[in-house]
DNA sequence: ACGACAGTACGGCCGCCGCCGAAATATTCA
DNA sequence: TGAATATTTCGGCGGCGGCCGTACTGTCGT
C-alpha cells in the first residue's frame, strides 16, 4: 500500500493548523517570505522554518532566494487544486457551529483563488458569460464557445498567450462558499488579471479578499451585468 | 482563519496511515464492512473503530446498518474526488525511493477511481474516444460530442438515466499513475458499469485492481481500438 | 567594520493521539 | 436460550511531533 503511505504523508503535512494556516496564505498564488508566513500561521519564526522546510522538501512549496529574503510559494497548481478540493470537503462538513468573522465575509464577497476569481464576485462573472452563451459549464467539464473566445478577446485579454501557459485553458473549479463553479485555469488568470490591470479590483493587503474599486463597480455592470 | 481551521481538520483525518488506507480502500465507491477495513488499514478492529467512528463524525464516510454488520462507504464524490487530488500531488512529489510492488503494478494496469475506469485501461480508454472524435478534452474541462453520445448510446449506456444522477456527467479526471486524464464522472461510470456487465472487467478480491477477462480483450480491443 | 534584521539549527518540554488488551453490547444462527 | 461473530467502549501505555528559548549564519545599510 505505497500509494496510501503518500497519501497519508501529503495529507499530514496539510492537516496541522500552523501549516495550513500558511498554505491557506499561499493560496493566491503570491510568494510571501519567512516572516510574513509566520505571522500569518501564528507560531514564531522558528517554528515556522521547521514548517516551511517540510513543505518545501515534500514539494508543496517552492523557495526563492532574494537578499536576505525567502519567498515561499505554492510549488505548482495541482497543490492549489488540492487545497481547494479539501476546502470543499470542509465547509460541506459537519454542523458545527460556525461564527463567520467580518473577514470570512469578504473572503465570501470576493476573493482570488489561486490566480483567478472566485466568491460571489467569481461565481457571478461564470454565471454571466454562461447566461450569454459565452462559456459552457452546463453538464460538462466547461469549454469557452467561439463567442466567447471573441468577448475576452474584445474584453483585452491576450489569448494566445493564456494558451502558450501550459496550464489547461478553461477549467471549472468547485467554489467553496457559494457551492457552485467559478472559472479556473489560465483563461480565469488572465481574466483576474485584466480585472486588476483596468483597476478594477484591488487586493487587500494581507488577505486573499478582494476590493472593487467604483471603477470597477461600473465596468464590472456594463461588462458582465453585475450588480454588486 | 476558521477555513484554515478546517482545512486542517479535515487534512489531519486523511493524515493519519491507517485512516487513510481505509479511505483508499473505499475510493471504489464500494461499501466494506467495518472488518474488512480494519484488514485494509493493518490495525485491529477495535482500533479501527476509533478511526471509523471519527471519519464518519467528520462526514468523510457513510454507515449504514445492515445486520449485524455495518457497511462504510464514502460520503459523497467530493471526498473521492478529494482524496484523488491528494493523490494527483503525492504522486509529484520528492524523489524519494518507490519500490513498485505487484500490486502497484495490477494497480497501474487497471482500477477503479472512486466508481469509474482508471489506470492504463481508463486513459486508453479515454484516449481512444478523444481521438475518434467522441470526446473533447483538449485543452478546458471536457464534453461529449453528438457522435459520442450515439456511441454510448449504442454501446449500450442508457444516457438518460446517468444524466439523472445528478452528479456532474463528463468529467476529467485526472489520473495519478498515468498523468493524463480519464473519463469520470456520471458518463464514466456508467461506462465502467457497463464494462462490468459486459463480463469484460471483473474485480479482484479485496483492491480497487481490475481484471480484464478474455471477452474484455476482444471487446476492448473491437470497441476501443485498445491492444492491452 | 558594525548593528539590525531575516532566517535557520539545536535541545528540551509537553501534550496529543494512535495503539492494543480486556471487556461490554449487539445481532445472527442453531 | 446459548454460542458465535461483529462492533464498540474503556483504560493505560508509548512515541511522535509541534512549540519555544537560545544561539548561530547570512545579508543589508551606514
Amino acid at each position: 500500500m505505497t500509494f496510501a503511505v503518500n497519501l497519508a504523508e501529503i495529507a499530514s503535512l496539510v492537516g496541522d493548523p500552523a501549516r495550513a494556516n500558511i498554505l491557506s496564505a499561499l493560496m493566491d498564488g503570491r510568494a510571501l517570505t519567512a516572516t510574513e508566513l509566520a505571522y500569518a500561521a501564528g507560531v514564531t519564526p522558528q517554528t515556522t522554518s521547521g514548517h516551511l522546510a517540510k513543505l518545501t522538501d515534500a514539494r508543496l512549496l517552492f523557495a526563492m532566494r532574494q537578499g536576505r529574503h525567502r519567498y515561499y510559494r505554492l510549488a505548482s497548481p495541482l497543490v492549489a487544486q488540492m487545497l481547494e478540493s479539501i476546502m470543499a470537503v470542509a465547509v460541506e462538513g459537519p454542523p458545527r457551529y460556525r461564527p463567520s468573522s467580518k473577514l470570512d465575509e469578504a473572503l465570501k464577497a470576493a476573493r482570488t483563488c489561486y490566480n483567478h476569481l472566485a466568491g460571489r464576485l467569481g461565481v457571478g462573472i461564470a454565471d454571466a458569460l454562461c447566461e450569454r452563451g459565452h462559456l459552457v459549464f452546463a453538464e460538462e467539464g466547461g469549454e469557452v464557445t467561439p463567442g466567447g473566445l471573441a468577448f475576452m478577446q474584445e474584453f483585452g485579454i491576450d489569448l494566445a498567450a493564456a494558451r502558450r501557459r501550459g496550464r489547461v485553458f478553461c477549467r471549472p473549479c468547485l467554489d467553496w462558499s457559494e457551492r457552485r463553479p467559478h472559472l479556473g485555469g489560465a483563461l480565469g488568470a488572465a481574466l483576474a488579471t485584466r480585472c486588476f490591470d483596468l483597476g478594477w479590483l484591488t487586493r487587500n493587503r494581507s488577505g486573499r479578499a478582494l476590493a472593487i474599486t467604483p471603477a470597477g463597480r461600473r465596468g464590472l455592470a456594463e461588462a458582465f451585468g453585475l450588480s454588486l
